[in-house]
DNA sequence: GAAGCTGCTGTAAGCGGTTACATCCGGCGC
DNA sequence: GCGCCGGATGTAACCGCTTACAGCAGCTTC
């Protein structure tokens, strides 16, 4: 059994109230007091436990994190993100993820009671009326790209449709108008955002995107390999892809080559989420740049923020996105990189 | 203030024993008792609090995972593995990662006391005493991917060794002697394991690496462009690279791209950690597999494991790695794999 | 009809801390 | 010499739950 406060208190005589002021630094303890316990505690091994000193003072310095069971990269880099906030705070992630149902959500907010002083949901299943039911009604949220930005929570949420439009209009611009898009699996909220965004741009434009170059995938390089060959069979060929993310980008780039299609000559090619390999592909690829640390990031920042002003009010943040011009699609680059 | 045992057991008119027999399913309760308690429970929105719960049993539900800073998606993808298989449990992860030196992981282990009911820890700069130090002694406890695999503690470790040995005896079978190899950082433990690695195939190949054609890159794209540059400046030059990672891989062959230099033809590329986009890029690239979030997967069974039997014996697993062959190093794949 | 079960429920003692409040004590002002 | 003050420390009541044990009713069983 490891030891505790009482046998750090027994072993250096005083009273445990004596030797938890020692380890708060709270209160008037005299100097030689001090580093008798402080002796006595290394000596012994002493922790203090953490369930206790959270029961006491109910405070856990730590945050909670539920998520669903998200596609690749994702998951791992909005972790990252929050980590590296709540790391600078001292505190601690309590992660819940892969779920896949309403029901294993709710039950991962239930367990969250008692073990943190806030949370940031991504639950694109659970409105906001049933994430009330499962939670402390005083316990400070941050919905992360959450569907419906549910009012009465924080919300932080990227520009999936400002991303998607920006790249459109781009593509649009520079002549394009058969545009293969190659989307997402459609019960994905940022997937039909950002075909919002891509349609957004059409109209904008007065133009309107045909349904027959519309092609499904699931995000991963495999799917954008298949939905590029489909395309290619269209008669006439787009001029243009968009996949809704890099990783789509690539498997299409990886089909165009095999096909002889040269990119961006015949045709252009842009992917969405500017992963780290995508300037290294070739050609390096066109795409948004979207920072999902900095999603975290910023969803952990505005929940500290909650949690010391519980009676500040509540905002909804639209994490802005930025267009990145590669040689893939044929335009020249605004910007400097190197091309 | 959120309710409590107490508010339910009076509002159901029973003892809090009652209402904590039917939240645990222990005991006998009647059952129009247990009816009622689950409805007052449920008006009440009352939720047991986790804090008291494992005050009280002594069990938390939860494993600790304690990281360094990681370099990108390392640290995401070991945290996936391990909560994919936490969940499967029921269980919850607390994760405290970003830590740079050894007092910042010497506070995060003992901040665990008490909230975690077993601990995976990753921590190249700490040995196993200082570890005992930081922790109850009678905590569970997985290294990962540790630099010595402290006899005291469970171990698992990636054969980063036998990887490498797998791709430099490759490279040597097929006529190879001037290898350019692009290491990592050498205070990372994998690094200096897969150069090792190297080593041990040429010296078993009756041949040696020659000094000149080591180039230290830091993991990233850019320094594997930056090594390939350096390379390419050699007279003679090298016939192949290994870098020890796909993305410096990558960036090696971008490099080589502009510099005009065929692969497979002109140069043979191969890298390690068969990250997905390593058989998208031209040509697709021969790597070593190694699956991390297998690693952390693993991590987390022998961890519930020695959870189970605290006084079970210690082991020390090694996770194997397949070597991938693919166009970039100019061999005929072993495998079916499209070429 | 007493003794012994059986099934259900209550009492109370922890779990390991924090903290409001009480206590003790030496020094100080008058 | 006495009351007061303030620093250092102790006492004990929580925090919200689990659980060993006790208690109590209603039935058997002989």
């Amino acid at each position: 059994m490891a030891s505790t406060i009482r046998d750090v208190a027994r072993e250096a005589g005083v009273s445990i109230a004596t030797v938890s002021r020692v380890f708060n630094n709270s209160g008037l303890v005299h100097e030689d007091t001090r580093r008798r316990i402080d002796e006595v505690a290394k000596r012994l091994r002493y922790i203090p436990n953490g369930a206790a000193r959270t029961l006491s003072t109910r405070r856990t310095q730590t945050i909670g994190v539920v998520l669903p069971d998200l596609y690749g990269e994702f998951f791992s880099e909005v972790i990252r993100g929050i980590d590296q906030e709540v790391q600078r705070s001292g505190w601690h992630l309590l992660v819940s993820s892969s779920h896949n149902d309403r029901a294993e959500i709710e039950a991962a907010l239930r367990a969250m009671r008692g073990r943190v002083d806030g949370l940031i949901v991504m639950s694109p299943d659970l409105d906001a009326h049933e994430l009330a039911q499962n939670l402390p009604e005083t316990l400070p949220v941050v919905l992360l790209n959450c569907a419906g930005d549910g009012g009465v929570y924080n919300s932080i949420n990227m520009d999936n449709r400002g991303g998607a439009y920006a790249v459109t209009e781009h593509l649009l611009s520079h002549g394009h108008r058969r545009i293969g898009l190659i989307t997402g699996p459609m019960r994905n909220h940022d997937a039909r955002e950002r075909l919002r965004g891509a349609h957004e741009a059409f109209a904008a434009a007065g133009a309107t995107a045909a349904p027959e170059l519309q092609v499904a995938g699931d995000f991963s390089e495999q799917s954008g390999h298949r939905a590029a060959l489909e395309l290619l069979e269209l008669e006439p060929r787009p001029t243009a892809l968009f996949a809704a993310n890099d990783s789509m980008a690539i498997g299409a780039l990886s089909a165009l080559r095999e096909a002889g299609v040269r990119v961006p000559e015949e045709m252009a090619v842009a992917g969405y989420d500017d992963i780290p390999i995508a300037r290294y592909v070739s050609p390096p690829l066109t795409t948004v740049r979207v920072s999902i640390p900095e999603l975290g990031g910023q969803a952990a920042r505005r929940l500290f923020e909650a949690i010391r002003d519980t009676k500040g009010e509540r905002r909804h943040e639209l994490l802005p996105t930025e267009l990145v011009v590669r040689r893939s699609c044929g335009a020249r680059p605004g910007s400097g990189e190197a091309w």
